[in-house]
DNA sequence: TGTACATCAGTGAACGCGCGTTCACTGATGTAC
DNA sequence: TGTACATCAGTGAACGCGCGTTCACTGATGTAC
């Protein structure tokens, strides 16, 4: 039971450390003989799951916080949480990549992650709504208008992580960001005021 | 030289079959001892290198294709690459993979694919240009307006690459694309007209 | 209170795997005189 | 034209690696009577 816990930080641990993640590794961390992870997790695959799932939960109390003070502001809130977002994937790289780049979404195993990454989808969501209902922003499906948001946050995070975008400092990716949104709120038209 | 050329090919047959890449599978289909390749590539991340330079370069060509017969129409040509990019990444998933996700573009090793990549993206920037120039594009840093569309196609991409979307068939996608590309276009706020 | 048994978390040896890379080599092709 | 040599693409054995997973096991803890 407790041994389940300590492995799964022992994988954040890893995942913070470097760039790859075995059971071996992490069990070693977890001071633990290699095979006893097969006592709390079906396979590898299972254990990245976990991991995933609980990378969902934090980031999606990210965005929570990003959002909580901005309420009856949809538009101002759309940017903090785009630029949190950005911030997470940046200071949690290899979580993040483990939690979008695993192929866990397959089968629909898994359920607690789809959940846990619904979630952090769902307050993208419950952010255009509430710009459609105060009327500052358009009308719509909602699930459409946060993918497109959803879509251009996790590129950008995406491009950074891989290092195709040659900016660098936390500050300047956090200044970009929030002018990409801020770009993408207008939209691209010559504006007609 | 001329085996230069076929494990090339056999790399691009690999990743179309696979997930996976290894030197010794490349020089196996290409019926060659797994030594062999060191004859033309420094290691393995130098034919990766190679192989993510071509496929920029195939990529370029797709989105060039998208855009050419519509010159003089920006904002239909921003659709049209958009979708070509995204069905591009589709129909090559792997090898879109290893054109992005291989950490390729640390040192500024591989020039040549540094070049590859940038012209491709200079496409999209060059559309931009033409319709601030024709006066239906806004005008501002041509450069960021152009990451910010580089950037939502691609995390599209990614996100369909990855599963995590619930999304399939290539005209259902494509449809979506071109919706996300025409909301994104007119930007979030309600429209003053 | 004491005995017999079941449960179950963790162990450590072993298996089989494919990988990237090295090294001394072979054998064909080209070049100089 | 013929000989001696250099070049160089490709070979195949070998190294060392870490991995995920299996298996029979140990030893502690809990439970039933």
């Amino acid at each position: 039971m407790i041994l389940r816990r300590t492995l799964l930080d022992a994988a954040r641990q890893a995942l913070a450390d470097g760039n790859t993640i075995s059971l071996r590794d992490i069990a070693r961390r977890a001071g633990v003989s290699h095979t006893a992870p097969y006592r709390h997790f079906a396979d590898k695959e299972a254990l990245l799951a976990a991991v995933a799932e609980e990378g969902f939960v934090k980031f999606g109390q990210c965005l929570q916080e990003a959002k909580a003070s901005l309420e009856n502001r949809p538009l101002q809130a759309l940017q903090a949480t785009g630029v949190a977002y950005v911030r997470y994937a940046i200071q949690h790289s290899t979580h993040y990549r483990v939690m979008f780049g695993q192929n866990l979404y397959r089968c629909g195993e898994y359920p607690a992650l789809l959940d846990a990454s619904g979630a952090a989808f769902e307050i993208l969501v419950s952010i255009i709504e509430a710009g459609q209902v105060q009327g500052t922003i358009k009308s719509g499906e909602a699930q459409q208008l946060a993918l497109g948001a959803w879509a251009q946050v996790h590129g950008l995070a995406m491009l950074l992580l891989d290092g195709q975008l040659a900016v660098s400092g936390l500050e300047n990716i956090e200044a970009m960001t929030q002018q990409m949104i801020q770009s993408s709120i207008q939209g691209l038209l010559v504006s007609s005021g």
